[in-house]
DNA sequence: CGTGTTTTCGAACATACTGTTCGGCAACGC
DNA sequence: GCGTTGCCGAACAGTATGTTCGAAAACACG
């Protein structure tokens, strides 16, 4: 109700902590970031953070939640103008460009141990993506065949992500998905039973 | 030096925190489980506790230490007795005989979101077991393409892993073993290039 | 036993971070 | 202007970690 109406000072609040949130975490990763830095980085005071979040934590959900936006958008543009409209798993592209062209902030977070927020949030956006994408493919399965294809094929992506980031591995986004693609198709073909 | 001679006092001391451990993990999970809460149960004190282990976390990577000795001798048990005894991944077998005899502890640490503590120690005593199993393969590639392969495996593993201690899904250790092996295999020969 | 060494105990402390409260202040709409 | 709304930030309570240290218990050995 007053939400629409109201102030875009409680918008702007917002954008300030979330820009300060990705600055923070190519500095010094997500665990070891304490509120108050935030506070002194977006220069907000407390009350006022835990006015618009619950936790850090909440704060990094809607950081990922904006992420995940903008991948679905990007997803279905791909799917409109390009001619295989239903190639399988056609989210993961749009994910690895996504990472490569934001290097700086996942080198520090994505891999290194103990950064398991992220990986937490990010998996399960990439869960829901996933099934996302076996409804489009209509994928017929079991529901715990499907669990297990949706989580295999996460946790696959992720590895291979995993792997990617660390170091300096100079792949382009094509060349990933590529493996991705070939590390993948196999196994879930074998446990789906081969359609589609 | 001293440490062979020395009481077995202390290390009665140290059984008795990771057994407490092992306990309040089952009741509580790793995250939520306060260092208070493994003195009182294991009844010792609280300087004596930082005599024996930094912190919480290097009690676990000792009680994970642990399992990953009983699943080496395991392993090569298994391959001594069996005549098939360079199948590819055999530590997985054991693995998952140890997993679903233990279900107590695992369904209340594996898998939940959270409890990322378990994941990072197991996945990281994984990590070192494919290793391991490639080395004794001959498997030949790039040191980059062996790092993958492994995250790959150790990512599929794992994910199989989640999926069946969630909920209560009664297949049989080696049921799962066989749905790994689906899984893997086609996948690895891809990046590995169809040697065994 | 008695003596000396080693280990343990636990209370007290220092430190660090989280999340809440509340009176006052600033921004903004009208 | 004026009232509403959001923001500030110091102070506080709560919780957990990790350290210190003197005293007591457990043990080894003669």
């Amino acid at each position: 109700m007053s939400e629409l109406k109201s102030d875009r000072r409680i918008q702007r609040t917002r954008e300030l902590l979330l820009d300060a949130l990705v600055q923070l975490l190519m500095e010094r990763g997500y665990e070891k970031l304490t509120i108050q830095n935030l506070l002194d980085r977006a220069k907000v005071g407390r009350s006022t953070f835990y006015a618009h979040f619950q936790s850090k934590d909440e704060l990094l959900a809607c950081s990922i939640e904006r992420l995940r936006g903008h991948l679905v958008s990007e997803w279905r543009n791909e799917a409109q103008t390009n001619a295989a409209k239903t190639q399988r798993l056609a989210f993961a592209l749009p994910f690895f460009r996504h990472l490569d062209s934001h290097r700086r902030i996942y080198h520090t977070t994505i891999g290194r141990e103990h950064e398991r927020s992220i990986e937490l949030h990010m998996r399960r956006m990439l869960r829901e993506l996933v099934g996302e994408d076996m409804r489009q493919q209509r994928v017929r399965a079991s529901v715990e065949v499907m669990d297990l294809a949706n989580r295999y094929v996460v946790g696959t992506l992720w590895s291979l992500v995993v792997w990617w980031m660390d170091g300096s591995k100079s792949l382009t986004a094509e060349a990933v998905n590529q493996i991705f693609q070939r590390l993948t198709f196999p196994g879930l073909d074998a446990i789906l039973g081969e359609e589609s």
